[in-house]
DNA sequence: TATGAATGAGGTTTCATTCAT
DNA sequence: TATGAATGAAACCTCATTCAT
């Protein structure tokens, strides 16, 4: 009878959980504070775990931090990897892009961690690197696909874009980085924003 | 000659040249480490003074990062508050623009500072309402009056973007952030990506 | 016989040995230095633990001495509380108190807490009325109601010492800052000053 | 021409000032804060003088403060030195003494220099001994002549006071503490108390 | 003589990491 | 595996003292 209190969870599980709720609170507090001023003390008392605890699962707090950006990447990577145009138009395709973005990441825990790897990135190249290849890179390339598509279409007409897709994205990066900097002071309706770059891409809409 | 070893030295003037050793060695710090993981020590040791030498002229570690931020942001709102376009076009002025950005700040120190703001931003409010205030609204303020200018005479058709001046100046932001992250293994051309933005809200460029 | 070194420490029981040397080495470092000249330092170093030990069980320096003054307090209250008169005579009630302070108090580290309590009374407010709350107050009241009972049996002539039990108590008190002051080049004999104090209140004695 | 702004001050003179500027401000300082947390900053503050200044006055910290009790304390030798009972009786010079000491003692700065001696004198063995030699050895010997005369002329009884003069003066003390320790919550009528202590002394008295 | 900027040793406090239980 | 008390290096900050002016 090892299992008094959880009995369906095998100690695997139970530790798997533990490491799954580490790394919650260690994201909140990272976002929260940076990481140089995140306290490993707060996490473990956040997470319900004692400090020790957390090295039995990452080596140290840079470790912590690093598995940490890259977890959280995850659900980043596959909204972006996500819904290709399939039958629709391009534009339909980057509005539905835009939507998801203004209404998921900006002003979600998803717009935090972009603003913590922006923070943070500079100083761990290997969160950059990471960040670089499993995202960045990608979105750019998804990014590119569909620009040229556009423009074979005819629904795009600027050819540099293909050159320069963080053109089309840079409004979303922005939005995000506002939010964080400025949200509180001077909010900033996304979603509208994002339907304007689009009309500058496109051309005026006719639909919504 | 009573001056004989540093002849317009004054005491006075001999204090001003401290404080700037420091907040420029501190300047070089805190864009290295961050706030949190600069040492005052190491501060000190650039700036060529004592530890103590700081708490002269600066109450603390954050005064310091406050009153640092201030004085870099100087240049920056001279750049931006700088001549309208006078008899030039609206694109001949943002291209300009545009030109200096991508020379003087995003592969500079001064996108050093950007991208410092954007990374502390969010833990120092009081720096980000005077970020807000003294650089942001104005430039929002003055691009916006720019659109209209090129709205009226006929250069701009994108009426939306009156409300959203930031989308002119997205790519610039992004081409600052993308440096300091990626720039060692990816590097943008960011002159000539302002350029295609440029095409992209003026129409396709004949003139250079 | 899973207590192989230290059979009845469990680890709790180990913390609070740990405090206990801890306030044990603060109070010698504060009787031989006072508040702001004792080093942590050498408070860890005396109690044989680690710097940050200190701050594992007191919130800061000041909390330590506040909290050192309490706990050193309680042997004293004790005395204080103790023995009333019960059927002997007002006299030998004080001549045993005057005895057991001459004693107890005096020339011991008890005194040394009396003298602490006084040099650092004025500075720390909560001392001072902590003091006065737990020792004085008492102190003088049951002093009063022994001079009333000396006084109600005849065996005490002067009235006015019920207004003013510190007339009583005041070579005492001045006994132990003596001793701290110039007792090495001046001891006083503190046994004898309060018998003949006990004579000028209660008359000549005619019996030890 | 060398004096401008104090004509009839010589050099010397004004340095005097000076001197007597820091003791005072210095001795203010100390009696708040106690000599370890005292800062000279702050003296040389209150004094109106540079720091710098200190230190062509007082080899350096320690220097002043002794320098100052010194200082302080002639003034109250002054006091107790002063005439002796010439043909009024033994009482009325003690209650002489008791109502100066009550009235310009217990509750002003003189008092504040008394318990500043209390309070450090067991840290500044050279302190302690000055003020033993200079005032304490002193007043006890006077106190012990005029205890014997009081004796000779039958007007004291109890002959132990001879050797034990600090019964006498052991309320005065006890007054001057009480007022600085607990004053602010429970003060002390002194003037009342030595008159009753005098009635001990003396017997109940029947003029004032 | 007077100044006060500068120094740097030294103090308090924090916190990542370890390890006995 | 989990704990959390203990560690001690290292950070921030203070302040007595010095010295060029």
């Amino acid at each position: 009878m090892p299992e008094l209190v959880k009995p369906p969870s095998s100690r695997a599980a139970r530790a798997a959980e533990r490491r799954e709720a580490i790394i919650e609170a260690a994201l909140d507090e990272f976002i929260a504070r940076g990481f140089a001023a995140t306290r490993l003390d707060d996490v473990a008392k956040r997470a319900g775990v004692a400090k020790g605890t957390i090295y039995l699962h990452f080596k140290d707090k840079e470790a912590l931090f690093q598995e940490l950006i890259r977890t959280a990447l995850v659900p980043l990577i596959g909204r972006l990897a996500a819904p290709p145009p399939a039958g629709a138009s391009v534009r339909a395709a980057l509005e539905g892009f835009a939507k998801t973005f203004a209404q998921e990441v900006v002003t979600t825990r998803r717009g935090d961690i972009v603003r913590l790897i922006v923070a943070e990135g500079a100083r761990f190249p290997g969160i950059a690197d990471f960040y670089y290849r499993e995202v960045v890179s990608r979105g750019m390339a998804g990014m590119r696909a569909l620009i040229e598509l556009g423009i074979a279409r005819g629904e795009i007409r600027q050819e540099g874009l293909t050159r320069f897709p963080q053109i089309v994205v840079a409004p979303a990066i922005v939005a995000v980085i506002w939010q964080g900097l400025f949200g509180r002071h001077a909010p900033l309706d996304a979603t509208e924003m994002l339907r304007v770059h689009l009309d500058l891409i496109f051309g005026e809409r006719r639909t919504t």
